[in-house]
DNA sequence: GTCTATACGGTGATAGAC
DNA sequence: GTCTATCACCGTATAGAC
């Protein structure tokens, strides 16, 4: 017990250092030598934990998933009006859905994927898992809100999810570029229902 | 002067097979070794026509983003009527404007910014005189077609190139994503104008 | 079973010979 | 300008200590 015990202290440390220096230096930037000592162990250490590098990274990149998937839904579940939820995700989405770094991070692994299979198939299944909750996430809000979008709902929200990305690859470079463009556009892509239509 | 001419021929021969094995494999996974012996050079060849790695994929980059702009003008200048235009447009969109190894590469390319200075600050200059040339194209053909944006053109421009990044990162795991996303986003931002306003 | 120590192949980069 | 030799560094694999 106290075995399986430190192993997990040893895991998560070793995640936590990782993921303060994948977000800070990037995937390629990162040395596992680096991570190892600054957490206090050998490179070795790492390699008990995780098959290698790809392994860690995607271990690291799933607690931040997970987190940033609780700061949605939560946002989503308060006990307000629509209109105060609303603002409080497209608030948080300037600052939190957008970070650079983050999305950097996630951008430059998805670009290792390409010599990996295993990483590839993992990230394809988080990605459609993401995008089936984003769909979840407007088709609830715009029905409750008597909007509706402008294409359709699978097609935002793959669409919200690659601006998510490619916009946090471009603030990444360049600090000057709005943040705002993500509301802008999902604020684009609805409209009001017509209740009642005319010809149909 | 054949000494010059001899030089220019080393540096295109070297960004060609570079600018392959750049797209098959990504930044990462392709050595200079192997560029210079594949060129029928040696390593140290590239080092005298290129500063390093970087400047070499940027030298890349810069003649594929040549090549694409060339074909949107192309595209755009066509002596036919708007919608066989546009039309061509989009059709071109789906392909090679999305194509996954390049919008990989480029996304790659930029996490190594996060580094180099000079690199990031040349990629910011490129990105900015895209999303001004594209600007423009939207600017143009709006008009011309009766349409106007639901949101500003500059931030239509940032969404654009932001979600062709995005796509391609996402199409190049996924094949399943759906490529048609980026032209019917563009779609959901425009709408007819209206001729005449009624209470402004 | 975990972690340390060490070694190996390969990479980007540099210095010097021609 | 180009090539060869060399260096420092990294991810990975393995052997052995506890």
């Amino acid at each position: 017990m106290s075995r399986a015990e430190r192993q997990r202290q040893t895991r998560e440390r070793l995640i936590e250092v990782a993921a303060q220096m994948f977000l800070a230096v990037g995937y390629a930037g990162t040395s596992l030598d680096k991570v190892a000592v600054e957490a206090g162990f050998s490179k070795g250490a790492v390699y008990s934990n995780f098959a290698g590098k790809e392994e860690l990274c995607m271990a690291v990149l799933d607690t931040i998933h997970a987190e940033k998937i609780r700061l949605v839904q939560a946002v989503f579940s308060e006990d307000t009006s629509l209109d105060s939820r609303l603002k409080s995700f497209v608030e948080w989405s300037r600052t939190g859905l957008g970070e650079p770094q983050w999305t950097a991070l996630e951008v430059e692994f998805a670009a290792v994927a390409r010599h990996n299979p295993w990483v590839a198939s993992e990230l394809v299944k988080r990605h459609r898992e993401i995008r089936r909750l984003i769909g979840q996430l407007i088709s609830a809000t715009i029905e409750e809100a008597d909007l509706e979008t402008t294409i359709p709902v699978e097609h935002v929200a793959t669409a919200l999810l690659a601006l998510g990305a490619g916009l946090g690859g471009l603030r990444a470079l360049d600090p000057k570029v709005d943040p705002d463009v993500f509301g802008v556009v999902l604020a684009g892509l609805v409209r009001p229902r017509r209740e009642a239509r005319d010809g149909e």
